[in-house]
RNA sequence: GCCGAGGUGGUGAAAUGGCAGACACGCCAGCUUUAGAAGCUGGUGUCCGCAAGGACGUGCGAGUUCAAAUCUCGCCCUCGGCACCA
């Protein structure tokens, strides 16, 4: 059979019989509004396109025949950088390249057979589509959510222009390979972060992979945290800085601040080295991305001498550094440091040989002997010896014979001793051995509480770790009770750990033997005035109380999430619809162009290739340019950057409900009628950007009164990535690419649908396997041999078992469809056709047409074919989806499975819903299990209704 | 470094506490055919065995359970995202 003539066939009629023109209301179905992500017109449709629509057009016309009135539609995102580039290099007028692509990409994807009703296609390059687009930006800058501001942007010094940070391939410029600098650029921004709580909470009610939400969660980074004032000595003026961490300010050592901050204008006068620090920030302004990724945590910093902080806490004065390590956009642009508990300001310290301060020690409440209920508590000073032989890497220990529970050394610190003396004396005391040399003090105290057997008593211990290493075995004499009641061991390194010894602090001891020198966690107060002893939670939640009452510094939240950059210096976008009025006597500002004028049309100029100054090439028509301004009149001029094609995208799926309203960007009966998305189909890899912007345009677009919901996607499915057969991401480079248009030529569209759905979990993707097809192919082959060559009874003849696994096989194709878990409804699907054809003489035209009906979604050209041959007069797409007998689905009869010990021992033909005793009675028949079981008793039988039954002896 | 997903035959995979490998691909044998990425029948996790049957088997190691691919803990590896965010 020629599967692309009759293919062609179809796509044909149902195009002639527009039977996928969507109504936006029809009586007795419910609007089901089920997106995919439009496509970007790179040149042509290829296999991962293929894996995006085909099985989400599995799904549109399962839902539809499900009886809703589905949307699915489809259009083109025809702005932005990478057609512009693709332009220039091939010499083409980004447009006539777009559309050309648009022209191909139309043809492929209607090879598909995709239900699309192509009537609301949109192109978002179309002056009727951009015009909504340059309205939106007014309506942000209306409401003040879109405003102008130097910002530094990503430049490449021999293109001349402003890259996007996709553009920049590990600091270099993707086209030419020289390395990025920054430069400060005034750029038209979105303020997506006043939206920043909103699109976190939001999430939580979304049907979204987990995944995706947890990936948003951490892009719009929430941390809770205080500002802290502190004032410069001498001067009326107080640096603020940002920390999550005010429990550990008593161990602030000095501040550091972005080489962008502003204090340096504001205190040049004072800054006694000026001339090193302005020299610093201009090594800083002038690193390239590449130099600060090789430059990695080597930390550098310049003090700004004359210049000292006072910490409001404890009135200390402290250093101020400039460093880059600090973020000029986050928080305040100058943090405390306090290398004690973070391992950046350890390093700066370290480098720098400032002060560390340790405030925050570890407290850990022993799991294994907990601190027991009404006993009474002991405080102590305690020293833990960790006395090791170098020449094994060995420790020594201490087994109580009565307690059986392993120790280091240790015990108490005496008065006027020294931590190490008493290390010293506890070990000659408890092991004998006396020659030992001092390698370090293991960092600070830890506190921890637990429960003193052999005393009875709860304690709360402030613990010293002190590392020795074994001179020699020379011991002396050891008190004999204890020696009798203990023995020495010694215990190899990997096995000093929380499992061997019963330390509460072993977890600490094993992380600083292994060179860890920075707290970073939570933990209890000391050296902190006041605030000694506390927990840190405590601590931070009265820190942050005081700092209010002395009205030093308040709670604060940030985000990581910065403010949408949406200007671009490039010719193929939606051109910024703002007039600039400022003559030299002075104007109106900036003004927005009215809306009555919009679209600013993008002129088709020749040259637009990027300028030289990092304008937009726009900057080179006058008759762009040159305008009077909307307000007084006078000679003005146009912004000439255009927008991100973020932008575009951020909206178009309420455009589809109404795509060729001229007077608004949609009705707003029928985006009640159809909004929001009820499915959005679409990669991964918009996780963070696309998703993100759209949830924040609805949300701002719910503010401003134009949309009743706040969210645009109610549930969200991503495809996989299909590989290239070589397990390598699919370029034109490795030679890798699988082309879609042959296989369609060589298999047949729906064999390419269906093979995809089949070729493993949706989500997951994989390698290309150019064989696998084949079989997808004479599963179709045989359904079209068999079906167009066999005359069915239309009296059928009853056949049981055909029709139970037809029921079975409709609920299992219904629920796994919903679910997208095409690979098993293909399954199913085989494995009931297998059926068919093993019994096709005991098969009526009833079951035929309900098989079809199921394969309908996965092949539609085929099923359609076959359906009209059976007699068919409407469209099979038309028709109902089949329902099951949930009556018709139970078997009556089951395999039971025998077990002895878990172990499958026999199988028996049972009847369904047969009690345990009845189970366990014809288990006992056989002849397998009583020869296993006979002179064993039976201690447990378990018996799992309609499955198995487990002889436990 | 942090966050996330994953690791099952020769291959894509199925099974989410109850017979591991459904359904396919590939391969082997036979039939048909001496044109084919054709059709049909049977076989196909590994090891032992002529067979009946048995043992082993879901990255590695422990644990929970009558029963673990599935749950818990530790480790290894692969992929994706973020990365000096105080």
């Amino acid at each position: 059979m020629d599967f692309n003539r009759i293919e062609k066939r179809w796509q044909k009629i149902w195009k002639q019989k527009k039977i996928y023109k969507t109504k936006d209301k029809v009586l007795s179905r419910k609007n089901f509004y089920h997106l995919v992500m439009f496509p970007y017109p790179s040149g042509n449709l290829h296999i991962g396109h293929w894996y995006n629509f085909a099985p989400a057009d599995v799904f549109s016309r399962f839902k539809r025949m499900a009886g809703f009135n589905v949307l699915s539609p489809i259009g083109f995102d025809a702005f932005g950088l990478p057609a512009e580039n693709a332009a220039i290099k091939r010499g083409i007028h980004p447009k006539d390249w777009t559309y050309k692509n648009i022209k191909t990409m139309t043809i492929q994807l209607e090879s598909m057979g995709n239900m699309y009703d192509w009537s609301r296609k949109i192109i978002t390059a179309e002056p009727e589509y951009y015009k909504w687009t340059q309205w939106m930006f007014l309506q942000m800058f209306k409401n003040g959510l879109a405003y102008k501001k130097k910002v530094s942007a990503n430049w490449c010094p021999k293109c001349h222009t402003v890259l996007a940070n996709e553009q920049v391939i590990n600091g270099k410029c993707e086209r030419c390979d020289a390395q990025v600098v920054q430069r400060d650029i005034e750029q038209w921004l979105f303020k997506i972060t006043d939206y920043a709580e909103r699109l976190l909470n939001d999430l939580d009610k979304l049907d979204w992979p987990e995944k995706t939400k947890i990936m948003q969660k951490n892009w719009i980074g929430r941390s809770e945290g205080a500002i802290i004032k502190f004032p410069v000595l001498n001067l009326r003026f107080s640096i603020e800085v940002f920390t999550t961490r005010a429990d550990t300010v008593f161990g602030c050592t000095y501040l550091v601040i972005a080489p962008e901050h502003d204090i340096i204008s504001n205190l040049k006068s004072e800054i006694l080295n000026i001339k090193e620090v302005e020299n610093y920030i201009e090594q800083a302004r002038k690193k390239t991305e590449l130099q600060r990724l090789e430059a990695d945590k080597k930390k550098t910093g310049v003090e700004l001498k004359g210049i000292k902080a006072i910490n409001p806490f404890n009135n200390e004065t402290v250093p101020v550094f400039i460093a880059d390590y600090v973020l000029g956009h986050y928080g305040t642009g100058a943090v405390m440091a306090v290398p004690a508990h973070d391992e950046r300001d350890w390093e700066f310290a370290k480098k720098y040989n400032l002060p560390i301060k340790e405030v925050v020690i570890p407290n850990r409440i022993d799991k294994k002997n907990p601190p027991a209920y009404g006993k009474k508590t002991v405080e102590r000073k305690n020293v833990h010896a960790l006395v090791r032989n170098p020449k094994n890497n060995k420790f020594l220990c201490l087994k109580s014979k009565k307690f059986h529970w392993v120790t280091f050394p240790m015990g108490g610190i005496e008065e006027n001793e020294s931590v190490v003396e008493a290390a010293r004396r506890e070990t000659e005391e408890e092991t004998g051995y006396k020659n030992i040399k001092l390698v370090k003090i293991l960092g600070g105290e830890v506190r921890a509480e637990y429960f003193a057997k052999h005393k009875d008593e709860n304690r709360v211990a402030y613990t010293t770790g002190v590392l020795f290493d074994l001179i020699n075995e020379e011991k002396s004499p050891v008190d004999k009770e204890w020696e009798i009641s203990h023995e020495l061991i010694w215990v190899d390194k990997e096995n000093v750990n929380y499992d061997t010894l019963c330390h509460a602090e072993m977890d600490d001891w094993v992380k600083r033997l292994n060179g860890e020198e920075t707290y970073a966690e939570d933990g209890v107060l000391v050296n902190s005035g006041q605030f000694t002893g506390m927990k840190s939670e405590e601590a931070r939640e009265k820190m942050m109380k005081w700092l209010k009452d002395n009205k030093l510094g308040e709670k604060k939240i940030n985000y990581k999430l910065r403010d949408w950059l949406v200007s671009r210096q490039r010719y193929w976008g939606a051109p910024i619809p703002i007039i600039y009025c400022d003559p030299p006597a002075g104007g109106c500002g900036i003004v927005p162009v009215p809306e009555k004028k919009l679209p600013v049309i993008l002129p088709n100029i020749k040259n637009y290739l990027p300028t030289e100054e990092g304008k937009s090439p726009l900057a080179h028509s006058k008759k762009f340019v040159n305008v009077k301004c909307p307000k007084c009149g006078n000679p003005a001029k146009r912004e000439t950057d255009t927008m991100d094609t973020f932008v575009c995208s951020s909206w178009y799926y309420l455009r589809y409900v109404d795509p060729n309203n001229s007077k608004k960007f949609a009705d707003g009966k029928k985006i009640k009628n159809w909004l929001p998305v009820d499915m959005y189909i679409g990669g991964a890899e918009h996780a963070a950007m696309h998703l993100l912007y759209v949830r924040f345009f609805t949300k701002a677009l719910q503010d401003f009164g134009y949309l009743n919901f706040g969210e645009p996607f109610a549930a969200l499915r991503h495809q996989g990535i299909i590989l290239g057969s070589d397990g390598q991401k699919m370029s034109k480079s490795r030679g890798n690419v699988v082309d879609p248009d042959n296989l369609v030529k060589k298999f047949g569209s729906d064999a390419v649908r269906m093979y995809l759905c089949f070729m493993g979990p949706y989500d997951q993707g994989g390698p290309w396997n150019p064989t696998g097809i084949l079989g997808v192919k004479r599963f179709l082959e045989r359904i079209n041999k068999l079906i167009s060559s066999i005359k069915y009874q239309v009296s059928s003849v009853k056949n049981d078992e055909l029709e139970r696994l037809l029921h079975q096989t409709i609920k299992k194709i219904s629920e796994d469809i919903e679910n997208f878990h095409f690979n098993t409804a293909i399954s199913a699907l085989m494995i009931l056709f297998n059926k068919i054809e093993e019994n096709h003489q005991q098969c009526d035209d009833k079951t035929i047409k309900r098989f079809l009906k199921l394969l309908a979604p996965f092949a539609p050209h085929l099923s359609e074919e076959l359906w009209h041959q059976l007699g068919g007069k409407k469209s099979v797409h038309l028709e109902k989806w089949p329902r099951y007998d949930k009556n018709l689905i139970k078997e009556e009869t089951f395999e039971l499975v025998i077990q002895i010990n878990g172990k499958t021992r026999d199988k028996i033909l049972a009847n369904s819903g047969i009690s345990q005793k009845e189970a366990e009675k014809e288990a006992l028949f056989s002849d397998r299990i009583k020869i296993l079981i006979t002179g064993k008793e039976i201690k447990k039988v378990i018996f799992v209704a309609d499955k198995l039954i487990n002889f436990v002896i």
